[in-house]
DNA sequence: CGTACTCTCAAACGTACGTTTGATTCAAAC
DNA sequence: GTTTGAATCAAACGTACGTTTGAGAGTACG
């Protein structure tokens, strides 16, 4: 072996495990992906998941830490050239949100398979998944709803957080299918989900806005 | 088999399998929930499931197509109010396709619950299911496609069923989640979901209605 | 009564799963 | 040259799955 100075190369077992459970667990969701499918693909013995990471649920929790942290950093650079503000939209506030995400569907080496995955784990409501997402980057989602309620002050803070779930899961949906697609587009495909995501964003600041709905029973 | 006045009743083991495998396979997604389970929660023994129905998969399709039925139906029934007036706008359209599933999840004895089911089968992408559907409900698809086409002529026919399918999929996630949210609302909740799904019906028109993407110059 | 048929039940079938084990490899450290 | 420890490997572990079986209960009808 010619002793390179990196030493966890790109096709290191670890990083050849991850990218076939990004893929694998894209297309079968993370119960129908079995770790003897996993490792076949990334050409590794079936012991070297469990070696390396412990156990399947670690492993999905890994494929997951390695794109959120880079993309949750993303998200809170962009929500801080707003944040407190007096001009700044709902609209501004969506795009830091959103736009990251897009970006990364955009990616080369696996950021389009990952957001299918991000799909996957909105749709199965997989309980540990839920709180380990919400344990390492539940404060993204906090400043976030901070300042989604300094601008919509009308709104109770719960009633933030609920529309924010479902809002998220549509556009993360929406953005999932935009990376199936991707293949058949030619040049145009970024100018189409540039667009897209335009009136994503659109749409979900009329869902936020709306009005309607009481959370408070007494208050009637 | 003679038709017994009252032969399946509401609280017969078929009926009670495909309430039970309703609500299990939208929380746990179709792989997730176990037929044990399904049988354990109807009180039904383990075998009854392949004797009524022949298999798992075949389960899965009862489940669907007893809403489907008639949630088509609906669809087809409205649609067939406005199709081909002039004055017939996108989302008149749009209207005609969720405003019936919007219903649905609204309804008792497992309607919300099938619309949560509805969106695990957009999010995975099963093959066998993805086939059922379209053998036995593509002509709903392609009745609303034909319109849709007839309001966006600068629309290829390819690129409508591509918008479609992610339109369908984001409202689908949509609407799974307000059943999600509507246990803990009170009577305002039906007002709320009415304006939300004002909301993603403007959405889905203005993506429809965007004009970029060319799929057409290459042939691919 | 006997026959026929539908439905239920406990038990077992074979398969695939996630995980664990113990041996083996191999390069670096001593 | 020996030791050490990380990494890989084939094989097996116990469990849970979907499905099948064969016996039996219940009902209808001559």
């Amino acid at each position: 072996m010619t002793s390179a100075p990196y030493a966890s190369r790109e096709h290191s077992t670890k990083e050849r495990i991850l990218g076939a459970a990004e893929a694998l667990f894209a297309t079968h969701g993370f119960a129908g992906a079995s770790l003897r499918q996993v490792t076949a693909a990334a050409r590794v013995n079936l012991a070297a998941v469990n070696y390396h990471f412990g156990s399947k649920d670690k492993l999905i929790e890994e494929v997951f830490r390695r794109r959120l942290d880079e993309l949750n950093s993303r998200r809170l650079a962009a929500l801080g050239k707003i944040t407190g503000q007096d001009e700044t939209q709902l609209e501004d506030i969506l795009d830091a949100y959103i736009r990251p995400a897009l970006d990364l569907s955009r990616t080369d080496g696996g950021g389009a398979a990952f957001v299918r995955v991000l799909a996957r784990a909105y749709a199965e409501h997989n309980e540990t998944l839920r709180r380990f997402l919400s344990d390492n980057y539940g404060h993204v989602l906090r400043q976030f709803a901070a300042e989604f309620g300094r601008l919509l002050p009308s709104l109770a803070k719960e009633e933030i957080y609920w529309r924010l779930d479902i809002v998220t899961g549509a556009l993360t949906y929406a953005m999932a299918d935009f990376g199936i697609i991707q293949r058949k587009s030619d040049v145009a495909e970024r100018d189409h989900r540039e667009a897209a995501a335009d009136h994503l964003i659109s749409f979900a600041a009329a869902g936020l806005r709306n009005p309607s709905v009481s959370t408070s029973p007494a208050t009637r």
